[in-house]
DNA sequence: CTGAAAGCGCTTACAG
DNA sequence: CTGAAAGCGCTTACAG
């Protein structure tokens, strides 16, 4: 079966292919008569419009790039749904782009690979450096996510993980714990968003007055559940003492319970658990996780309209936002 | 900045834009210092091609439209997962679709709205019916997803669920038990997912000469890991005895795993747990969770064949398969 | 090995 | 309110 055409419509109802167009689109000038004609023969071919073709003329797709690296991660899989649903809103949908955290696929993603594809691009880089990033993105419009250090010249959204990471090694002052670690960030090279939540740990050590003890952090080899318990296993093998800990991310934190659970240890009794992104998995473990919860959908919100901006030719400086965060106060690390 | 055409790249380099093309697709049939003269004039313009332009020509655009409920549910993000690296094997991407398993997000899916973007369609439905999905899919290759009934002329992939229902109950009763209960199926009108895997359990409990209680069905209000909690603990208060228990899917049976915790009970000590879709988190809980592994990676790549045939304009009976499953066993069950 | 022309299916000025 | 023409940026026969 052929594809049936605008021309083919507009030939059954005897009318030009402009006029079509206009019933199409719900443009008002058509005469009542003509549109109902008109869209007896759409109904009748059962004619849709070619998108590929339609966008080629008005040079937009209506498609969104939405870059991370994994969705087997759940913190990105909520990402994407909280995204989705927002672009959705204001008619765009996205293409997904798992990058697994390799520069490589990363680098792809600022290539114009998608050049006419996709109308601009959202990325949430691993690894890229903002050098990297301003060299390789051409005159994409792109918005940037997450913590990696972003070039001056491209817009950028997250939240204030400094300050996220500070307000959790508060929150397990207060409730009396002193020897509070730090779980889950990388063995090797370190991550930028494991450096500022490690720095933002420390600013808030040193605002309780009490001194880094880098013997309390524990890298993990691999970030997800089973590397953090196999690292925590081993450090309190090494006889790590803790009272509470802050996990990098709540995969880490999950696999934190599990560890600690081994070694015969309570939480919070014995150790008191801060995690970070509050998947939706959070509340729902035992004891349920305290984690720091960024404001998705202000996220989504202010990534989606600077976006639209630079979509709308915007070519100026670029944007530094950020967007809200909580703590979920939850069993693991419950309110003092 | 423009952007740069093929016609431009063509001007530079002094050659026809044919050449040009040639070059582009890597046609051997260029001469070396005609493709190199080409090639640095690409450089030099930073030309791309506009994939929207070639597609429009080429009659498809590398993109496979992927719908299911909501990437909330973890596996279905990790059906994304495999899916997303299964596609770019074969040279194709993912447009996501979240459904949020609402009959209109589904028919929406059907109705060719992707008219000349994607060129085929995976969908897991959730609430149409065989009739409906027939009805709504016009000629546009289409494979379907889960458990929903597929018509006979569609494609349609999914595991065993029956057996597998069967097989948890009969790992349950080697374990000794013999009440065994099912968490999670829906309160109101049960999806088809619900009817298989609730048929399987009956099957089991047959085949070891259990008859089926129907006082150990346990509905949940929504579908998710607090709805489960809820439900079961209302259920245990109005007097459930159980000493083992199916779920639906894993999500219910982490919240299941709270509630038996709340009343005291302990898995796989007083209950014995077996989730469903084995999603990753499920070997990091405490304990760890005994779940139906579907093979996801055969799923997939059965999928992706049977859609590259139709979009090969196949058009024969619909083909209706089956790929692996198998029981991933661990604390919450484990083997006899 | 290379070029000139037609065409993919639509929209956008421009006339009328 | 409607029509005829040009063009979006590419590829595909068809010549040479």
């Amino acid at each position: 079966m052929a594809r049936v055409r605008l021309q083919d419509v507009a030939a059954l109802a005897g009318v030009s292919m402009k006029t079509v167009s206009n019933v199409v689109h719900g443009h008002p000038v058509v005469r009542a008569e003509t549109r109902e004609r008109v869209q007896r023969a759409i109904d009748q071919l059962g004619y849709r419009p070619h998108l590929q073709a339609r966008n080629l003329v008005t040079g937009r797709t209506g498609l969104l790039a939405l870059a991370f690296p994994t969705l087997l991660n759940p913190y990105f899989a909520e990402l994407a749904h909280v995204f989705s649903a927002a672009a959705a809103e204001r008619g765009y949908r996205l293409l997904l782009e798992e990058t697994g955290g390799h520069s490589d696929s990363e680098r792809q993603i600022l290539s114009g690979r998608e050049a006419g594809m996709v109308d601009g691009v959202l990325f949430h880089p691993m690894r890229l450096t903002s050098v990297e990033i301003a060299q390789a993105a051409g005159d994409l419009p792109l918005v940037l996510l997450g913590e990696e250090p972003a070039p001056i010249s491209n817009d950028h959204v997250m939240i204030d993980n400094l300050a996220a990471a500070a307000e959790a090694v508060a929150h397990l002052l207060a409730l009396g714990r002193r020897r509070i670690g730090f779980l889950g960030h990388e063995a090797g090279e370190l991550s930028h968003t494991s450096r500022t939540r490690l720095l933002g740990y420390q600013q808030g050590l040193e605002a309780g007055r009490l001194r880094l003890d880098t013997s309390l952090l524990v890298r993990a080899e691999t970030g997800d559940a089973a590397g953090a318990e196999r690292a925590l296993s081993a450090a309190l093998n090494d006889g790590l003492q803790i009272d509470a800990l802050i996990c990098r991310h709540d995969l880490v934190a999950i696999g934190a319970l599990r560890a600690l659970a081994a070694h015969g240890l309570t939480v919070p009794g014995d150790v008191a658990i801060i995690g970070w992104d509050d998947i939706t998995v959070a509340a729902e473990l035992r004891p349920s996780l305290t984690s720091v919860q960024p404001d998705l959908p202000a996220l989504a919100r202010r990534a989606l309209d600077l976006l639209a901006e630079r979509i709308d030719d915007y070519s100026g400086v670029g944007r530094h936002e950020l967007v809200g965060h909580r703590l979920a106060v939850r069993e693991s690390a419950p309110a003092s």
